[in-house]
DNA sequence: ATAGGGTTAG
């Protein structure tokens, strides 16, 4: 038998590519050639550098991504180039790691690599993300030491105001773009525009589209047309809102799943189901492809109108069609078989979500945690929430409260401590609880028992 | 993968 080749560092590079699961891909670009010589480094090559930290920084496995950061701030064949670090940056920003995002800005420079208003603009998304409103204005303050701020950099600063519900300021920071001569592009009406629609302010929303050609030369795309499309719906105008996506053909925008789940939830929310198998077919005619978002917006309406044998149908027909049911498919479904005490269903597709290739998220198990609770199911609400706090997910302290309360009423006072016990485990016995534990013990009358909730809860 | 739009829970 041939002894294989060593990997070259381009076949790593195809090699880290191909491969889906990152820890394997870290893996893989750890000892490429494992049967070689190890006196020999395989040179990596920068697109194997950009490629697994990628792969790691998706993963979220940042620990690792770090390490081998550090590897490559020791390469000194070349420097890196800026993106690298604006996708971490923006890994960070996605992970709510804000502390993480401004170290990894600062670091830029110790890789040999210039720093420019993209990174700067990449850590500005970033502290948006998170929330940290403060440490956007100062960032932006800051951003003039690695050049002068674009159109990218305003429209993040606009979109920052709508965040925290102020027009008016992003209206000012739109003039102030114009006065230092920067001019607006279709991203900053499209943010614009949907804040405007938010707030049904339809009337402005409209008049900026007519500026937004008229003044400004930049052609309403398919985002200020969502906008004003969900806008009307909002106000119950939905021919309206046909019309709109029938001047979107006109104008060759080409209609994209986006403006159809806007369409058929609008439909829905109106008592029209009929119709949304209508828009249904008029996608599949147009070579639009529903995606996972559009069947879930069928789902939830059907869920609405208490028809859970067509929301299970739509479910059968994704899977069907090669498109991936995600969680909110699957919570949408738990969380109206609960409203309508259907909680054994309920249970039954929870447990049935690995099965099915669907991790359960925090909300799953909430939403079914709540509806037995609401049912007064509280043994098997007390079982839900000892396995729901071994996977980590925290439940909502006024279902706790609502629990607790409800087994005291129905003078069951050994489950609460069975329940006291798994929120001891997930380190989540609070005041509140403490409060309602000792309150509802002694409201019995059982001092025997109720001294046995404060010997828990002094353990826990 | 420097920036904007659609579905769930709260």
């Amino acid at each position: 038998m041939k002894p294989p080749k060593p990997i070259s560092p381009f076949r790593l590079s195809s090699l880290l590519r191909l491969q889906k699961d990152p820890t394997l891909a870290l893996q893989l670009f750890r000892s490429p050639n494992p049967n070689f010589n190890p006196k020999k480094p395989l040179r990596y090559s920068l697109l194997s550098y950009d490629l697994i930290i990628s792969k790691l920084g998706r993963a979220k496995m940042f620990d690792e991504m770090e390490q081998i950061l550090h590897q490559l701030k020791q390469e000194t064949r070349f420097s890196p180039g800026e993106i690298i670090f604006c996708n971490v940056i923006s890994f960070y920003g996605r992970a709510k790691l804000p502390d993480r995002a401004i170290q990894t800005f600062e670091s830029i420079t110790g890789y040999r690599c210039k720093r420019t208003v993209k990174s700067a603009n990449s850590l500005l998304n970033a502290l948006l993300r998170c929330g940290e409103f403060e440490k956007v204005r100062e960032t932006f303050l800051g951003i003039y030491k690695d050049g002068t701020p674009d159109a990218c950099t305003y429209n993040i600063l606009i979109h920052a105001c709508c965040r925290i519900g102020s027009l008016d300021d992003a209206w000012n920071v739109f003039d102030e773009m114009k006065r230092r001569g920067v001019l607006p592009n279709a991203v900053t009406f499209g943010t614009l525009m949907y804040q405007l629609c938010m707030n049904l302010r339809l009337k402005e929303a409209f008049k900026l589209k007519e500026d937004m050609l008229g003044v400004y030369g930049v052609k309403p795309n398919a985002y200020v047309y969502t906008s004003l499309i969900r806008g009307l719906c909002g106000i119950d105008e939905l021919s309206s809102a046909f019309r709109l996506k029938e001047e979107m053909v006109r104008n060759e925008l080409k209609l994209d799943s986006v403006v159809y789940s806007s369409l058929i939830s609008a439909l829905f929310k109106a008592g029209r189901k009929e119709e949304a198998f209508g828009i249904l077919d008029e996608m599949k005619e147009l070579g639009c492809k529903p995606d996972t978002v559009t069947y879930n917006t069928m789902i939830n309406g059907f869920c609405k109108e208490k028809d859970f044998e067509a929301a299970f149908r739509i479910l059968d027909e994704m899977v069907e069609k090669g498109c991936k049911p995600d969680v909110i498919s699957y919570n949408v479904i738990i969380g109206g078989l609960c409203k309508e005490g259907k909680w054994i269903e309920a249970k039954d597709l929870l447990e049935d979500l690995p099965r099915r290739g669907c991790a359960p998220d925090v909300v799953s198990y909430r939403t079914l945690f709540d509806g037995l609770c609401h049912w007064k199911q509280f043994k098997e609400a007390a079982f839900i929430l000892e396995e729901m706090i071994f996977k980590g997910f925290a439940p909502r302290s006024a279902s706790i409260t609502k629990l607790v309360d409800g087994l005291f009423q129905e003078c069951n006072l050994e489950l609460p401590l069975t329940v006291l016990d798994s929120l001891g485990k997930g380190n989540l016995v609070d005041v509140d609880t403490w409060r309602i534990m000792v309150l509802m013990a002694c409201k019995k009358e059982k001092l025997s028992n109720s001294s046995k909730v404060v010997d828990t809860l002094v353990i826990t």
